[in-house]
DNA sequence: TACAAAATGAGAGTTACTCTCAGTCAAGAA
DNA sequence: TTCTTGACTGAGAGTAACTCTCATTTTGTA
């Protein structure tokens, strides 16, 4: 059994915001301690898990909380489940391509200073140093 | 010249977001028509692809409001411009990594959810099928 | 000239935390 | 036994970054 301490340390997330989405009834199944202490079991830290991995992928916690509910809810649920986590996928694929799109501009961007830095030159691209801007 | 309407088409940004940018300072050369509209030309383009970038990428906007500034100054600042875009790059790969992990859990998933619909399974996983939560 | 489409700033609303606070409770030291 | 420490609690205020609404201009085509 953990803590939310435990929890927060295991899986790199606040304490705040596992209190927070458990408020939001993303983990229906935790018991209490006798002095009201939230216990969770590896069960629990399953969804947690599964949790984190739908905020990571933008998953807003209105749609978590659909999700828990219709697991809850029971099999037949399913198909609805499949076409929320496939959905999910391909936002985070999608995501995925836009960040590796913005990095390469970021490694252009690193390697322009490094030159500049490293050769004592000026910052072309910078409008600063244009003369369509320097008038 | 690009009114707001074109840059965010262009851009793939609302014309919300992009008035917020410019309230921000994020665009400090851009021009105004004698009524006042905003006139982007493509040197502002650029300016609004790189803080697309960095916002992309998680930085907040208080720090790309820093980045702008340091432009500004000139070419004094490049090595903290560096070290911002490094630190930048260096997160954004991170974040690519953890979106991959998270990405293969999403994968597993919908696979597993595909399979139950198929050959109408039960899911195993859900502790509510599961006998330690049945009781 | 008329009028729909597009621009403006001010400001309210939203999401998802994130933080602060006042207070409870259990365990070990003095 | 009292004190201190440290983890826990819920309630609620604060924050970042949009996002949206609204009341007004402004602009471009008929």
């Amino acid at each position: 059994m953990y803590t939310i301490k435990d929890v927060a340390e295991k899986m790199g997330i606040s304490e705040h915001t596992i209190r927070f989405w458990a408020k939001s009834g993303f983990f229906p199944f935790i018991k209490r301690s006798e002095t009201n202490i939230r216990l969770f079991d590896d069960y629990d830290l399953e969804w947690v898990k599964i949790v984190k991995c739908l905020r990571v992928a933008g998953v807003e916690n209105k749609e978590i909380k659909r999700y828990i509910d219709l697991c809850i809810i029971g099999d037949s649920t399913v198909p609805e489940r499949y076409s929320i986590i496939q959905r999910t996928r391909e936002k985070t694929e999608q995501h995925i391509k836009e960040l590796q799109e913005q990095l390469s501009l970021l490694e252009y961007k690193e390697s322009f200073y490094q030159d500049i830095i490293k050769n004592n030159l000026k910052d072309s691209w910078n409008p600063i140093n244009n003369t369509e801007y320097a008038k």
